[in-house]
DNA sequence: TGAAATATCCAAAGCGCTTTGAAAAGAATT
DNA sequence: AATTCTTTTCAAAGCGCTTTGGATATTTCA
């Protein structure tokens, strides 16, 4: 069923057809249910493609996926972000696209959608210093909108965590128990928001005076195996930390398996706060955290991206949006004082 | 830059042009070596909403996400199968399309995609008994291939492991240590893969004259949460279970902190064996499995889902193709002798 | 009642591509 | 050299929609 065999069905031109869908004013209301009815009836619905090339707008979104840096992005957090950005979209009537790509040509992906015309905005993920990406999209003219930040310049829009703040939070937190020497599990050091926790974490030791150990801080893919091997190191140490802070929920039960099998308590023996995204399968606990956390939903996140790109799609030249978002510190049963 | 704008530079006409980019034989290599070179110094790409019009054909494969049904869908399991079906597709010039919805309407999604014209086939996940969706693709006539299996019918394409036979040979696994009661924590047992997984462990048990105990069976939502609340209710038996098969790698985290926190030793007080998907997220070890494990890598499936689903389209009205994957048994080192 | 204003509708063009059917050019055959 | 057969190219139609500009019907006002 297409517009012209409805109409012909009703009698009536494609045209008003058309206008009669799409809510236009010049049409009588009383046609207007007519359409609407027969629309209904036979189960029409505007084939996308014809109604995109003829408006010029896809109602697309395009997410670009890497591939070969598996860790990093295909995990949970992405599907969360997904989920609440597409939400968002679906309301405004957006589809979503997908497009992998192997790391290398990732920024030639967002070029090559451009030049297909296949969608009208962008979201950026896990953005690197000076990411490439940003300048790319900015000279092609289309809407983006990053999640995080690209160190290097400032004039794009962003939803991002108050990253330092959260682990300047968390870091503090293990100090006021006792604790005064505290590792880092953090995620790879060429990522924006590792490279802010790291900087939090500093921060915090340097407030209250304490030397910066670059033995006890590690940068890597946020795995269970990574998180398990650190903390295996760590323990082996002559003078062994006593807290850590971690910026994963998956590092932190690698972190958990490594205390267990080392004899030790988590959160009497060594304390742990994690960076918690919130994230709908990995709960950390469900009315009651486990791990102590700085929370910030990241499906929440997504679904804020969604609506600033879409506000940018609808009014293309106007000044950089950027969200900050705080985490919120929440208190489970993997951190206790310091032990004596 | 457009077909007409890439044609008048040339001074070809768009018909030539069209046929060069295409490859189609009636074009002389000299013209095509000049289309391909002018295409690539600007850049050209086919606008894919017209040529999509054009064809007939969207060359794109829709997923549904089903939303409020967070746990089951919205997880590791997701993020992975999509990446090999999406790397499958690309290869032949698919692009990937996500539709969310909540879950009553999901069968409407379907037949929505299909009247606009945006997908040229689907993939069907979590099928449930006798799933609705499966008779409405086929009404539709729109292509499709289920990951897993509805029971039921039985005249349709799809891709599954063999869960049945995988916990035979888990539950097998551990009678051979010599455990006489083993629990079983599965999944929503709505769900085929679910059912499935129950008989197979129920027929092992039969296999070894073992009566079975439902109040040692537990279905749910895979979460960690209810791995963990499980376990403590099963180790407050009376008489508890010395060992356990679990459907997820995240059930049975929840598995390990609970029998953590009641200071069993995991493969030595208590044995567990999972399913393990694989993912490329949350790995069940590197070099060495952490847990004894039926494993079968759901991104695989993805890829053959993504196969069949792309030969289906190409031809719709073959016999149908059904795919049935052995998992294979890897043992780490969650799993021992039964304690005496 | 007639002119002006407004409300309703429609025919046709155009979005950027593919593809049919025909024409032009070149090669092969007599 | 004239004819036939291939090869190469092109003009134009069509995919299903939106939208412009114009036509027709209806209402309003003097």
């Amino acid at each position: 069923m297409n517009l012209k065999q409805l109409s012909n069905i009703l009698g009536i031109s494609q045209t008003t057809v058309s206008r009669a869908l799409n809510g236009y004013p010049e049409v009588s209301e009383k046609t207007r249910a007519l359409v609407l009815a027969a629309a209904k009836k036979h189960n029409y619905m505007p084939n996308t493609k014809a109604q995109a090339l003829a408006t010029g707008k896809s109602k697309m979104i395009g997410f670009v996926l890497p591939l070969s840096s598996q860790h990093e992005i295909l995990n949970p957090i992405f599907g969360d972000f997904l989920a609440g950005a597409a939400q968002t979209y679906k309301q405004e009537g957006y589809d979503t696209n997908l497009a992998l790509t192997d790391n290398e040509t990732q920024a030639e992906t967002y070029r090559d959608m451009h030049a297909k015309g296949s969608v009208d905005g962008v979201i950026v993920q896990a953005p690197r210093e000076n990411d490439e990406r940003v300048a790319i999209l900015k000279e092609l003219g289309l809407p983006f909108v990053v999640h995080g930040r690209a160190t290097g310049s400032n004039d794009y829009h962003y939803v991002d965590v108050n990253n330092t703040h959260a682990f300047i939070n968390a870091t503090n937190f293990l100090l006021d128990l006792g604790h005064k020497r505290i590792a880092l599990i953090n995620g790879n050091e060429e990522l924006d928001f590792a490279i802010r926790r790291n900087h939090g974490y500093t921060q915090a030791l340097k407030d209250r005076d304490i030397d910066i150990d670059h033995s006890i801080m590690f940068n890597s893919e946020m795995t269970e195996h990574f998180g398990y091997e650190t903390t295996l190191k760590l323990l082996a140490l002559e003078n062994p930390p006593t807290a850590a802070v971690v910026s994963s929920y998956a590092l932190a039960i690698g972190v958990r398996r490594a205390l267990g099998e080392s004899g030790l308590r988590i959160g009497k023996d060594f304390s742990v706060v994690i960076h918690d995204d919130d994230l709908s399968y990995l709960r950390n606990g469900e009315a009651q955290p486990v791990f102590t956390a700085t929370r910030s939903s990241i499906r929440h996140a997504g679904q804020l991206c969604a609506k600033v790109l879409l506000d940018v799609i609808k009014n293309p030249s106007q000044p950089p949006q950027q969200v900050i978002l705080e985490a919120q510190l929440i208190v489970g049963s993997s951190t206790g004082p310091a032990p004596t």
